[in-house]
Parts: C-alpha cells; structure tokens; sequence
DNA sequence: CGCTTAATTGACACCAGTCAATACCCGTGG
DNA sequence: CCACGGGTATTGACTGGTGTCAATTAAGCG
C-alpha cells in the first residue's frame, strides 16, 4: 500500500504558482481555475490519499476493486508496449472519477503525472451510490462525454497535425486546464505541471522535439520561457491558430457546462450537484 | 431531402460476400457476423433511409435534429483541416446510436463510408425514449464506452505504432467488423468494405503506403490480394502479432456483452434488450 | 469500346526520431 | 560555502521512413 506524503523535494516548485502575483486567494496549486468537473474535497480524510508523481493508481493486470476521485493533481491513462514506448491516451483532472470503466485494461495503466490528492471509494459502494443517484450517474455520463471529447482532440491531432502544431494547441488548451495567470496587457503565464516526457508521450513525439518547438516559438515572439515550467504566452491567438483548434477551443473548455443542462432535462435532477459526499 | 435509393452502381461489389461459400444463408451484406450493437430492422418504412457511400448524415455546422439508428453499413465520423486533410476519428457499426451526443461539433461530420441502411428518429422523441427507457439508457451508455475502447486502441495506434503496424492492427480487427469468412484450413477471405481512401485517413498514413504494405504482406505470405477489396489472410495469427494487439483483441471485441452485465446490475432492467423499436 | 475513377509503382526530399554530448537546476554532504 | 551527483533540459549531427509528386496500370460502367 504505497501511501506517500506530499514533501517530495523536485517537485514542490513545479507544483506552486510562483511568478509574483497573488490573483487566487488561497495557497493555489491545481486546484486554481479548473472547469473541468467539481474538484469537491473528500469528507472523510479516511479515503484520502496523497500520491507522488508517477504513484500507480490503477494496473491494469490487477483489477483492483476501488474507484478513484480526484480532488487535485492530474493523472494520465498510459498504454506501454514491450520494446517501452509508451502512449499517453488521455489525462483525468480535478472533479473526475477514474477506475470505474475502461480503465482497467490488459495494457493500459493510470498513474499520478503530478502531486496528486485522491479519494478511495469502494467498487461496490460507488455502484450503490450510482444506483440511487440520478446526479451522479448524469454527472459520471457527462464525464464520459468530456473523456470522447478530448480524446477526439487528440486523435485528430495525431492523425492530421504535425508534432509543432500539436504542441501550440496542447498550449492553448493549458490555459484552462493548468495554473494560468492572465495578465493586464493581454499575455499570460502558463504554470507547466506535466513533466517535458509527458508531453512528448501524450503528443507521440520526443522530448528533443518539445525542447525545439519550444525555442523556435520563443524566437518567433509567440512565448517567453522563463524557466521550464514556467511560458509566458505572449500571443495566445496565434498559438491558437497554430494549434488548429480554433472551433474546437471553446467547446473543449465549455462543453461539460452547457452539455450538462441538455442531459439534466431527461436523465432527470435539478440540484447544481454537489456531486460526491465520497466515501461513507 | 437527399433520399437515396440501393443501386449505386459502383460499390454493388464491395458490398457483397462474392467469394464462393454460401456460410450465411441471407442476402448477407454487412450484417453478416456484426457482433457490436443488436442491428435491429426498423418496423416503420417510413423512418428508413437507405444512402449511397458518401452521403451526409450529420453536417456539424448545421445542427440538426434527428438522431440516427445503423442498420447496416459503416458511417465514419470525420474532421477536416481548411486544407482538406481529413482525419476519421471513429467508425460507426450497425446497432448504434449516432447524432445524441458529441458527433455535432464544429468540424467534425458523419458521413456514410459504405452503403448504408439507416432509421431517422426525431431527437425530441428519442428523449422521450430514453426517460422511460432504462434499457435504452443502458444501451446507450455501453455504446459511448465501445467508441471510447475503439478511439483508445486508434489513438494508441497513431501515437505509438508505424503505418504498417497501425495497417495490421486494423486487418486483424476487421475479421469480428466486416465479412470474414474462415476457411477450414484456418486462413479466411476478409471483405474489405471500406475503400483505400478511407484507411488511409483512418489510419493517419496515404492510400499509397496502404498499397505498398498491403503488396509487402503478400510477398511475405501473410495475406493474399485477391482482388483490391479481397484479402485472404494466410496467417491471422502474425497479423494480429504485427499489430500489437495480442490484449487488445478480445477485449476490443467481446467487450460489449461483457460489459452489459455489470452495467445492468444498477442501471436497471433484465430483459436482454431488442433496444429499438425506432420512431414511432 | 472509350471514359472516369481507383489502385499501383517509382523517384525524391524532408521532417522528425535516434544517438550522443553538454548545460542546467537543485539538493546533498563535506 | 563550495564541490559533487542525479536528474532534467537543451543542442547538434545524422539517418531512415513516409509523405509528396508524377506516371502507369487496372477496373468498372456507360
């Protein structure tokens, strides 16, 4: 049972909103202005479990009978061949739940990709709650949805788009699903939380290739890089229009709100969802 | 109104099992050995529409209003880039629901890649349906977790395999997603419904690498080019080797009815489901 | 029997992955 | 305080696979 506590030295700064500006209130690590889901904090500190970076959530070979809430962090769902290429297929953020389907494949594996605050849930008992909660089986629903969004994203990607122009809307998208501080003239400072072998792994191409993007697109005047984890996007239309996502931006973003509105109207409910009282 | 009718003069012979063996006994176009979905015939003649190959089933700008039920033929969700690169995202078997949900963004349209039979429903009425149909619901939620098993094993593919592998992968599949017909002495005849074009752009390569692979197979003796549209696999077992979907393979294909049953157990009902009884 | 479309084959160039070496950051221990 | 060590990021040189372009063949249909 690898319980692990939150001091892990290479990380802390990753996992901080540094660059001075104290635009959210409290300490602000990923939880800082994330759309996707609601990232309600466990009630029983029981289920809570606090996973380093690259922590093994789910296995794939053993079923493993719980299902995963995740309050902070992000976690990616990987596949790896024999030879070990690995295949990142789509990541899961604050708000969403993980490991009740599909998940655990022979092959595909979930882990922690950052710092990550999870809650444990009984397989039986979550399949109780769903059965009684009409709100959680349209919210789970709702997540499904989210999930075949994205990874459309990114299979269009990979099909159609070159490794820079994959990059450039993975950037873009980061704004929203990633520590982002707009600031007054228009630019904005992406706080990057995956580690430079994600990327590459999640957009099929290498470490060498992101490294290179990179400094081509700081030459170009469309980003600034303070440090590593740290881009300052000076033009964020561009990087836009380089990425190709121009139509798919807002609905990638916005589309779990309005979606839920449509499917409230027959899978029934009316509460605004606290969702998740975990555990119990 | 683009109503169709059968004859289209062009594809008669991809859409038929020609090769001499009578296995099944019906006219068996494509609802030959279908195990995804339950292909239900519409009882109403009214909602049915048969579509040549090509045909626009959902254009994405245009919203529309109805919902589609696959009686036969294959339907590809696709994206298009401004400069005409095409990427298909997902293919649509008979037996499912298309147009409910995610197949209406901005971009992305669904086409019909072979002949089709489809069933027209009124998006209001299948609402309706599906509030007072747990079965339908159930059905439903099972197919949006296939079509995110099959963009898993698509997404895989692009990111982290070759043409030739991604090639392999997909002829292995084909044998339980189009007509295949085993032979006694272990090889089969697998009817290839879609045309090159479509491959190629499902599998993110060219029509000529399609070609050139598919030439290099049979020198290798792993399959035999009967015709274009007719490859007789010599050796099923390699093939599935070379596409690197020795687990992938019974889950991607079995899964289905597996699944039902744990999803039953709380998402209600018993009965085994004739789904639709369309419009109406 | 000629037309259009699909499928095949060949020649070529270039992108991006691979390999290898270096620079950088951070935490540790002397 | 500084030297060391491990991991990450960066940079450079090279090569091979695949896409691109163009031409040929084959097939299907009127």
């Amino acid at each position: 049972m690898e319980l692990q506590l939150l001091s892990m030295p290479q990380f802390t700064e990753r996992n901080l909103v540094p660059v001075g500006s104290p635009t959210c209130g409290k300490p602000c690590g990923v939880r800082c202005r994330l759309p996707l889901g609601t990232p309600t904090t466990c009630g029983d500190p029981r289920h809570r479990e606090d996973r380093a970076p690259d922590s093994k959530v789910i296995s794939g070979d053993a079923p493993g009978h719980d299902v995963w809430f995740i309050r902070s962090g992000i976690l990616r769902l990987q596949r790896h061949a024999l030879d070990g290429r690995r295949q990142i297929l789509s990541l899961f953020f604050p708000g969403e739940i993980v490991g009740f389907e599909g998940e655990s494949h022979e092959g595909v594996s979930v882990e922690t990709a950052t710092l990550s605050g999870l809650c444990r849930i009984d397989r039986r008992k979550f399949e109780t709650m769903l059965s009684e909660d009409k709100t959680l089986r349209a919210e789970l629903f709702r997540q499904k949805q989210d999930q075949l969004d994205r990874l459309h994203w990114l299979t269009w990607s990979l099909g159609a788009l070159g490794p820079e122009e994959r990059l450039c809307g993975l950037l873009a998208l980061s704004t929203r699903l990633m520590p982002y501080q707009s600031l007054p003239d228009g630019t904005g400072i992406l706080s990057v939380q995956l580690p430079r072998r994600d990327i590459a792994d999640l957009l099929a191409t290498t470490v060498e290739s992101i490294s290179r993007i990179l400094h081509k697109l700081s030459e170009t005047g469309v980003i600034e890089i303070r440090d590593p984890a740290h881009l300052r996007f000076l033009d964020l239309p561009r990087l836009i229009e380089l990425g190709r996502i121009d139509d798919l931006f807002d609905r990638l973003i916005s589309g779990p709100a309005k979606r839920r509105n449509r499917l409230d109207a027959f899978m029934a409910l009316a509460s605004d969802s606290p969702v998740l009282s975990c555990g119990r």
